[in-house]
DNA sequence: TGGCAGGGGCCTG
DNA sequence: CAGGCCCCTGCC
């Protein structure tokens, strides 16, 4: 067991921060199971005491996977002051960290998420671990790109990852053949890493930064999902005048706001993004 | 009961 | 840029 003191840190809604898919509670429990790649820990929380039933050996991992040398309070004081929904949103989901996952099980899961709502992206990785994956204990680690590459199109799609199973495979024959280079991906920068991602099959810009934001640490990446537009759209397009924005083309508006309203967070905005994220989903209301 | 809209998008023409 | 895509869920 380890014992820890830590501001700004939450496990339920880290859980529920929409980054991680193998994040469960125990039921009955306080507790929460966290898996990534082929490790597992489990760990409670009582206040800002967090014990992981890790050894010491095994914690430095979790340390990184959960951010947790980074001071988080600093990036939320860093939120302008006129931004009243950012403050509210930072302040809502002010114990959510950055995770640091395993880069392979990001690209898999991530080019799962299109066109899927949580709960079903959850039941689709979990399915993926169960039925490819190592056994480890009694939880099933993700599974590698060999092992992933065991499973036809047909067992895929079996699975009803519908159009995304050919993306799969085809990934999945690149990383096994060295198309894909994840060595080389992780000692890319940010522009570098999305440009490489998005020359794969079935990863496009949202999914390679959202690989970017919580694979590779490249917390200066920004995805823009649906929800992500419609906060843009309604919290920010007013802003700066319609007029501006419309001479844009749909496509480019939402950049446009991001270039506009979240340069000040320059290499961390992807942070900001992230408690966007989770205010909307929450309802846009304080759930303490 | 069925039709419709939308889901943490991406590829093709 | 507009459709199409697999297929499921929520809603009316």
């Amino acid at each position: 067991m380890i014992e820890k003191e830590i501001k700004n840190f939450d496990l339920r809604q880290i859980a529920e921060s929409g980054q991680c898919f193998r994040m469960t509670e125990i039921p009955e429990t306080a507790a929460y199971r966290i898996v990534s790649g082929s490790r597992m820990v489990e760990a409670v929380q009582h206040g800002r005491r967090v014990l992981f039933d890790c050894s010491e050996d095994e914690f430095p991992y979790w340390e990184e996977y959960f951010d947790l040398k980074t001071d988080y309070g600093a990036y939320i004081a860093s939120i302008d002051e006129k931004d009243s929904y950012l403050r509210a949103a930072a302040e809502s989901g002010s114990g959510i960290r950055i995770l640091k996952q395993d880069v392979w099980e990001m690209i898999i899961t991530f080019v799962i998420s299109q066109q899927k709502t949580i709960p079903n992206i959850r039941a689709l990785v979990d399915a993926l671990c169960r039925n490819y994956g190592s056994r480890v204990g009694e939880c099933c680690a993700f599974p590698t790109p060999e092992q992933l590459n065991g499973a036809s199109l047909e067992e895929l799609q079996a699975l009803k990852l519908g159009y995304r199973a050919k993306y799969i495979k085809r990934i999945c024959g690149d990383a096994c053949s060295g198309a894909l280079d994840l060595k080389l991906l992780r000692q890319m920068n940010y522009p570098a890493a999305m440009a490489y991602l998005k020359g794969f099959y079935g990863i496009g810009e949202k999914v390679a930064a959202c690989v970017c934001l919580f694979g590779l640490h490249h917390v200066e990446a920004f995805p823009i999902d649906t929800w992500i537009r419609k906060i843009l759209m309604r919290e920010y397009a007013c802003r700066c005048g319609t007029a501006a924005l419309e001479r844009l083309p749909q496509a480019r508006r939402c950049e446009y706001l991001v270039g506009r309203y979240f340069a000040g967070y320059k290499g961390y905005a992807g942070v900001m993004q992230q408690y966007m994220f989770y205010y909307e989903r929450m309802g846009g209301t304080v759930t303490r």
